[in-house]
This record gives structure tokens, C-alpha cells and sequence, in this order.
DNA sequence: GCCGAGGTTATGTATATACATATTGAAACG
DNA sequence: CGTTTCAATATGTATATACATAACCTCGGC
């Protein structure tokens, strides 16, 4: 939101040049008016024709080509870039946010915990190499009356010894996470399958009923942190993911 | 399989100074070093210990407040933010590239195709307004010998009217849109569902049994251009997405 | 003690300049 | 004719500089 006016007279609010640049060439491109595989000027050219200087036209192409909308070759210029692959943001959301989203009441319940050298599972699922300790924690999250979510936990206590101090009854552990350790990476894997008798019973379905089930796996400055399998009833939740073009 | 190179020491490859700064930091934020809230140091400050111009220092921390790892105040200086919500990056690749990445032999089939105005449903799923013409296509893909993925497609012949002329025995619509209409924006619904009757005998599973349905929408400059559902038998599917801090 | 004016400060944007580097196309050479 | 060399070119990175802008602080008037 910047303040340099464009000399354009068609009155809409005031851009900076380079984010002007920016939206003048997306569109082109997104519009279909200059196809894939299309050379783009050259900055000397766009230089000429915003009338500005090499750096800021520079810069915009170099955003654009971080975004995938264009490549860049040295000496031959800029090219529209071919989709490869359909890209999306997928927003995961404290459970909470979701649950109070729906106009819901929101209630957590802690099931059970356990304290425990790690066992091969467990360091399958955390990509552990030592058998260290381990916090496993199974709860369950509600709207209103009934269950919306299970959660099946595995906290790496040598990353986050603190853990072991906490019973996590009043606090769920995806928050005090969140609000202690700072992520660095993580892989969800989003899969459907179907309840076995004790998701079943937590959720309050029928066995073999359909469950969106969503694992996530977090890394700290490379020291694996936690592993958590979200388990959702078919008709609780849908995930939502968008994909738009950066402008920057 | 670390997901974050960390430049320590003497290492590797030449770095620019401005890649050097950037990892540096986002280091120090993602190992805790500096806490969310933390202030980091000023442009001139960072300017000293790099020995560099001002510009450099502005280049990397507008990429960091960009990719949301630090949020600068004019007149305040600039703060390690407080992640919000976990985003992940979800690819959702062609299905031939899928079938292929496992190694067996990828094959489609044109199930269905009918030309028609567009009903209620459709403009529901389309967004959109007139009841102009629609395509709709029912499609599978097999991996090897078994069905992997059921395809049900909604196109707007108003935004790619070309599409009437296609037949789609031979080339499957999502190639076929990607190469020809360029795509600016998508939005993707992911849930699981039991597979009623129609579904299970084209996936040859048993009725009832899980499935994950991937939804997609996408624009072109506004126009609503196609909607599509992939329905995938549960074992045969998995959805990944991973998220990494941007470092540029 | 309240409140507004104005200065200070850090960031935001843009310029002109310089040199490095990769790549291409053509000239020079064996 | 094929190969090597070299210059031209477009991008990549960095510098010094300038001015704009927002926000905070202090000071002074009442």
C-alpha cells in the first residue's frame, strides 16, 4: 500500500510502481494475453515503458520468477513459465478456531497419557534414531455435544523436555506447542480411511465408517518434535485449500 | 531428510550476501535463539555486522516480512512474529504423474460426455450465474489394472468453448484445460466420503467403503472456467503437503 | 496535567551506477 | 569444416544516495 502516484488517469488508488509492474504483467500472463513459453520484454524495454529505473523493473521480474510465473535465462530474457503443477496453500487451523468458526462450543478432553521409552512405532512415526522417552497423549476434541475430532499424539521429550512436567488436562497440546516451540518444518499426509472400533467408539460413529484422518509431523532446527494423527467423521470436516498467484 | 539447510561453517557453495542474511536469520527465529516478540536488530545495525549497503539489509528482512517469519513497524524496528496458523503447501499433481511416481502403467478412459445448458447443480458447483452451456464429463484413470481415481468434470463452455469440439477419448480433460486455459486462481475441498453404489463400482470397491474426494474449482480472470471431483478408494491415496519456512 | 506541534527515527520506495556472470552468436583460426 | 575465442547482451547482485512516510517522543503552551 504505497503512496508514489501513477501518472495513469484511471483514478484507482495509489500503487507503487513496482507493485503496478507486478499486477500489469500477472495479468497479462494470467489473462492469457502472453501464453506460456512467451518472451517478456526485456528490462530495458519494461524500463522504458514504466518509465523507471532498471532496479525496480528488476525487482519485480525477480518476485515474479520466485513465483513461478516466469522464468528468467541470462542473455536470452524472460520467459512465461508452463504450469507444472497445480500449487496450493492449505491452512491448518487450531481445532478450536475451527470448532468456535462453526458457532459451536468448543470442549478438549484429555483420554490418556503415557511416559515411555520410544518403541519402534514411535520412532518410526517421530523419524527418531535413539530410543529416547516419549509423551504419547490420546484426547478428543468436541463441538457442542459431540465428538469432533481425535487426536493421537507423540511428543519427542528430548526435544521438548519441558513436556514431561505438563499433564495436559486444562490445555491441549497442539497450543502449548504452538506457543513453546518454534516450528521449522512439517509434512501433513491427508488420507481417508475407515474407523476401527476404538475410533469408533471416541467419535461416536459406526465402525467402518468413513474418517478423514490428517498427520502432521514437525521439525525444530532439524530435531523431530511431534507427530499427531487428527482423526475427523466423514461429515465433520472438509479441508480447504486455495490456490491464487502471488502478486507479492 | 532434513528439510532445512542450515549453512554452517566454511560449507558449500558461494553464497550472495543477501542469501547469507536471510539464512542467518531465519536460523536464529527457527532455532528459538530469537523468541517470537523479539527485536531484531535495525537495518543499520544489520548493515554493520554484514558490512553492507542499507539496500541488502532492506532486500532480505522485506523477504522475510513477505514470507511472514518477522513483521516490521516503521519507527519501531522489526519483531519475530508469532506463527498464526500452519500453512502448508499442497501439490496436487496431474494423475498420470501420480500413477507414474508409482511405478506402474498409467491408462484413461472416457466414461462420459454430454453437452448440456446448465442445470441448478451445475451453477452451484460452477458459481455461476446464466445458464449458459456446460460440458460434463465422467472419466477414470487406472493404475495398472485397477480403477485409482473417478473423475465427475463440470466445464463452462461460455469461458473455453473449444471444449465442445473435443471428444476427450484420448487426452484427459485436466492436460487438456492445463495446456490451453490459463489458470489464475483454484480453490480445493478435501474430505472423505463412503462410496455409494455408482462410486464403488466404478472404483471396483465395495459400497460404503472410504474414499477421499479431492474438489477443485478454478478461475480465469473471473470466469469460472471447470469443477472437478477426483474420488479415490482410500488405499489407494494419499494427499501430501509440507510446509517449510520460505527462505527465497 | 492535558494536548497538540514538531522533531527524530526506522522503514519504504526509488534512482543512478558499477561490476559479475552466464549464454549466445559470430568472427578467427587451424 | 569444425573448433576455439571473443565480444555483445541480459540478467544478478551490490553500492551510495535521496526523499517519503508513519510512529513515537519530547517539549511547550495553556
Amino acid at each position: 500500500m504505497s503512496m508514489i502516484q501513477t501518472m495513469d488517469a484511471d483514478g484507482g488508488e495509489p500503487l507503487s510502481l513496482h507493485q503496478r509492474i507486478l499486477s500489469d504483467i500477472s495479468e497479462r500472463i494470467l489473462s492469457g494475453a502472453w501464453a506460456p513459453g512467451h518472451r517478456i520484454p526485456f528490462e530495458h524495454e519494461l524500463t522504458a515503458e514504466y518509465k523507471c529505473s532498471r532496479m525496480t523493473v528488476n525487482k519485480a521480474l525477480s518476485q515474479l520468477a520466485k513465483a513461478g510465473l516466469i522464468e528468467r535465462r541470462r542473455r536470452s530474457g524472460s520467459f512465461v513459465r508452463r504450469p507444472q503443477s497445480q500449487a496450493a496453500v492449505l491452512e491448518i487451523h487450531d481445532i478450536r478456531i475451527e470448532v468456535e468458526a462453526l458457532g459451536l462450543p468448543y470442549r478438549y478432553e484429555r483420554v490418556a497419557r503415557h511416559k515411555r521409552r520410544s518403541s519402534a512405532e514411535d520412532r518410526t512415526l517421530l523419524e527418531l534414531d535413539s530410543n529416547g522417552p516419549v509423551l504419547a497423549l490420546e484426547c478428543r476434541h468436541f463441538a457442542g455435544k459431540r465428538p469432533f475430532a481425535h487426536e493421537q499424539r507423540l511428543i519427542n521429550l528430548a526435544a521438548v523436555a519441558e513436556a514431561a512436567n505438563e499433564e495436559f488436562f486444562a490445555v491441549a497440546p497442539g497450543p502449548w506447542l504452538i506457543a513453546r516451540v518454534p516450528w521449522s518444518a512439517a509434512e501433513h499426509r491427508i488420507r481417508a480411511v475407515a474407523a476401527d472400533r476404538h475410533i469408533a467408539a471416541a467419535l461416536d460413529i459406526e465402525a467402518g465408517a468413513p474418517c478423514l484422518v490428517v498427520e502432521r509431523r514437525t521439525w525444530s532446527a532439524e530435531h523431530p518434535v511431534t507427530h499427531v494423527r487428527f482423526t475427523y467423521a466423514a461429515e465433520s470436516h472438509t479441508l480447504v485449500a486455495r490456490f491464487t498467484p502471488s502478486q507479492g
